[in-house]
DNA sequence: CCAAGCACCTGACGGC
DNA sequence: TGCCGTCAGGTGCTTG
């Protein structure tokens, strides 16, 4: 499930193979609910040069020659995968054959996904950008913790609001919490001054790491090149319920919080 | 302002 | 063998 960290490696992959590559074609074997229609994405890409390939919050966005957007949203199952160009398969949702014979492919098993084209003054205007908050890597841990300061929410449904932050999902929500030894259901205003500047701190650690590490490969994440992560490897808490805790050796556990699964150590992340 | 619940989807997995 | 229920979670929407 791609978060910030699996988007940001995605938007850097692509970046070095994309850049200046022209659209000369589009095969569309089937696009999802909340995609724009075939009808709008492939006159609008057609012949178009690509110019930039960047990642806000969660959502991968390739900037065109004439100033429009494409951008998708990866949800749970999503992919973008650039490479040689290959037989379709039945969770192809888009494709766009470029002028070195490449392909770049949008998949997305379940279909939460979407690839939207927008022009510059829409995508200016677009209100689910328009509602993201900060990027936890572009601010400081003291502006973050502004952010969660008064708020009678629990943490973990905190982390996970796009408008408090951006890009945080159930895996890094849950390990930097961990790191910050704070309970998921803590609520925002009770956690003090240092505790929060240590959690928006383990916060942009674990990204930087996951970044480094390719991302986390749960079930479907590839990068731009089709290589799984690595920094599933690292996890201390997310997926692990009834299994050790690497720092105290009690059991994790799990709980539902803001209508996800958080696991935590009950010892290492004590109720207050 | 906030919480809870559902909807959207498909596939993996466990129980019987 | 296969059927059925549950779970995974990002986001939008409704309801209270």
């Amino acid at each position: 499930m791609p978060e910030l960290p699996e988007v940001e490696v995605i938007a850097r992959g692509l970046s070095q193979t994309l850049a200046g590559r022209t659209v000369i074609s589009v095969k569309v074997p089937g696009l999802t609910r909340l995609s724009d229609a075939a009808e709008v994405i492939v006159p609008g890409v057609q012949g178009q040069t690509i110019c930039r390939v960047y990642r806000r919050a969660k959502v991968l966005l390739i900037e065109l020659e004439n100033e429009s957007t494409l951008v998708f949203h990866l949800k749970m199952t999503g992919r973008v995968v650039h490479g040689e160009r290959r037989d379709i398969n039945k969770h192809d949702r888009i494709v766009f054959v470029l002028d070195d014979g490449s392909w770049l492919i949008f998949s997305d098993m379940r279909k939460f996904g979407y690839v939207k084209l927008f022009t510059k003054q829409l995508l200016e205007n677009w209100d689910f950008l328009q509602k993201i908050g900060p990027e936890p890597l572009e601010s400081s841990p003291a502006e973050l913790v502004e952010r969660i300061a008064g708020r009678k929410t629990s943490i973990k449904g905190l982390l996970l609001n796009q408008s408090v932050v951006a890009g945080v999902g159930n895996i890094y929500a849950d390990e930097s919490l961990f790191r910050a030894g704070i309970h998921p259901e803590t609520k925002g205003h009770r956690i003090g001054h240092e505790r929060a500047l240590k959690l928006f701190a383990e916060l942009q650690d674990v990204l930087k790491l996951a970044i480094r590490e390719n991302g986390s490969s749960i079930s479907d994440y590839v990068n731009a090149h089709g290589d799984a992560g690595a920094f599933q490897n690292s996890f201390n808490v997310y997926g692990k319920k009834g299994q050790q805790c690497s720092r105290c050796n009690g059991l994790l556990q799990a709980v539902k919080v803001a209508g996800r699964t958080s696991t935590f150590c009950p010892h290492c992340q004590p109720r207050r």
